[in-house]
DNA sequence: TTTGGAAGCCAC
DNA sequence: AAACGTGGCTTCCAAA
């Protein structure tokens, strides 16, 4: 049952039923107390009923203002989204007022852009205002009932409907899991964070002073290097390395290393250190962890392939030091579940590599693929990362020749994305997520293509011939990992659509377990200790589902490692 | 003064 | 060992 609504943006709305067969004459509510009419439904419904809204972000957190959780939805800007890709047109506004404007042959608007979330903010009691930039004139509901039943047509008519409408609810899934897991928030010890820093750094300094770790190293370096340097300042270090007889290309890390000088171990050091105060210290632990918890702001679908981004915060790069200060309230316990090995099982399972599923039916997937390279378990993940990555240079392009003997529908899976990438065409994950269509610019650099004509700017500046096959080249490789990263990705959502469902089965009794950290392949739940064992018996039951789901009866095994931990630094 | 690219490092 | 995909974020630094 599928049911459109809209707010009225003073905490009342209206609802519409969407029949199969009477869509426009389904019944119709007006409420006053739009969160209490979804609630009563969800209840009624037991969790059946499919929310039809024109986006997520914009409706769901005032729901989980009120305490309400909703077990599905239609996001009608996410499934816009995908359509659009789908059709080669990447990026278009994607909006319920876009959708509709395309709808009467239009010109869309273009999306609101969301703001960028300061830090960790309360719910909104009330519904946002209206983002969907529909035409004032236009009633909101009648709209989102015409541009839905528009999408369902237009998933009807893909080559795989069910697949895509498959993706449609996992990322729509994905949209409320994002909402509840802001939320609900990363349970965060600023105390336990502040002795990491305080560690590493020496106590806090007043003032946005350099801490006095990082002052005393700075003032050792200078001294070795005999001039005054800023080790922040990689043009002030390039000068300063080729001052004292060491020239270097550049002032990474990995290049530094290579030099015989008694700086180098003080600038590695700083260069870690500072990092970790730039990044993860004080001034982030004061704007984005508030009352025990950290609330990443995520983006559903905000990076190409469908993984998730976040706005702020940097919730997708929590280094590894960092994790001490995540922590379990007490009587309840994180459980951490990696998908372990996720891409090259992704790729076992769509290219239907007999040899490889084979391997992939196993807990750890290079074992056997080790046997192909002398027994070297190392050679062989570098064949395999080579493989997905587009890798060419170091060893591995020995390395992928065994690859090829060995794996060949793998092989030919992926060599077939990259030639589609080079050619200018689009791929596909397993599920129908399109990766976006060349720019103007790399169809000028690889094609010929004329340039746009623009303010008499015709004429290119004379290229070097190696630039149109190196811009191949490297669309090659990013189309090659595409459908390997976006089928990961929604493996993942899946897995969490259904994970999420499953907790909703658990007794509750000691307080309600929550979905509290996602990262690409792995699921952090944060849940009262009574209740672990079945989070983890939920986990599997997921993995399970979503294998089956997607590949159907394959010999591909996805295991999940599993921690059931106090502190996250410990799974 | 603001802005945006480049460099660098973090995560997967 | 470091020419391998997706990102975010901070700092520096030159240009507007």
């Amino acid at each position: 049952m599928r049911i459109a609504v809209v707010s009225d943006g003073r905490g009342g709305g209206r609802l519409r039923a969407l029949g199969s067969a009477t869509e426009a004459g389904g019944s119709l509510w007006r409420v006053g107390d739009l969160a209490g009419a979804i609630a009563d439904y969800e209840e009624h419904t037991g969790g059946r009923a499919r929310w039809v809204w024109a986006s997520t972000e914009e409706f769901y957190p005032a729901l989980m203002g009120h305490s309400l959780r909703i077990s599905r939805c239609h996001d009608v800007a996410l499934v816009e989204s995908l359509l659009l890709a789908y059709h080669g047109r990447f990026g278009e506004p994607r909006s319920l007022g876009a959708a509709w404007a395309r709808l009467h042959g239009r010109e869309a608007p273009p999306d609101p852009q969301q703001r960028a979330g300061e830090g960790a903010e309360p719910p909104p009691a009330l519904f946002e205002p209206d983002l969907s930039t529909l035409p004032p004139d236009v009633d909101r509901l009648t709209a989102l009932i015409e541009v839905h039943a528009d999408q369902q047509r237009r998933i009807a008519e893909l080559p795989h409907p069910s697949r895509f409408a498959l993706l449609c609810a996992v990322e729509s899934a994905g949209a409320l899991a994002a909402v509840e897991m802001a939320h609900a928030g990363v349970p965060w010890r600023a105390d336990v964070h502040d002795a990491v820093l305080s560690e590493q750094l020496g106590p806090r300094p007043s003032g946005g002073t350099r801490p006095r770790v990082l002052a005393d190293l700075a003032e050792r370096i200078s001294a070795e290097f005999g001039r005054e340097v800023n080790p922040d300042s990689p043009a002030q270090l390039l000068k300063a390395f080729a001052g004292i007889g060491h020239p270097v290309e550049s002032t990474r890390s990995w290049a530094l290393e290579r030099v015989d000088h008694a700086v180098v171990p003080l600038l590695l050091r700083y260069k870690e250190l500072s990092r970790l105060h730039a990044a993860n210290g004080w001034a982030w632990l004061d704007t984005w962890v508030s009352h025990g918890r950290f609330r990443p702001d995520y983006v559903v679908g905000g990076v190409v392939s469908g993984r998730w981004a976040t706005r702020g915060g940097g919730a997708l790069q929590i280094p590894k030091v960092v994790r001490r200060a995540v922590v379990a309230d007490p009587d309840w316990t994180l459980v951490a579940a990696d998908a372990g090995q996720l891409e090259p099982r992704i790729l076992a399972a769509v290219s239907g590599d007999t040899a490889l599923a084979a391997a992939a039916g196993t807990d750890d997937m290079y074992a056997p693929l080790a046997e192909s390279f002398g027994g070297d378990r190392q050679r062989a993940k570098i064949a395999m990362l080579s493989a997905m990555y587009g890798q060419t240079g170091g060893d591995a392009a020995p390395l992928l020749r065994t690859m090829r003997r060995v794996y060949p529908r793998a092989m030919a899976y992926v060599d077939d994305a990259a030639r589609a990438g080079e050619e200018g065409r689009l791929v596909r994950s397993w599920l129908g997520r399109t990766c976006p269509p060349p720019s103007r610019m790399w169809r000028r650099i690889v094609f010929g293509d004329a340039a746009p004509a623009e303010g008499g700017a015709e004429t290119a500046p004379a290229a070097d011939p190696r630039d149109g096959e190196r811009q191949a080249r490297s669309r090659g490789r990013f189309t090659r990992n595409f459908v390997i990263q976006a089928t990961a990705a929604e493996w993942a959502l899946v897995f969490m659509a259904a994970v999420r469902r499953h907790l909703t089965g658990l007794d509750t009794a000691h307080g309600v377990p929550q979905l509290v950290f996602f990262q690409h392949d792995e699921l952090v739940l944060h849940v009262p200790r009574a209740i672990a064992d079945s989070s983890v018996e939920c986990l599997r039951a997921a993995a399970d589902e979503a294998r089956t789901l997607l590949f159907g009866a394959t010999p591909v095994r996805f295991p999940l490692d599993i921690a059931v931990v106090e502190c996250y630094a410990d799974a």
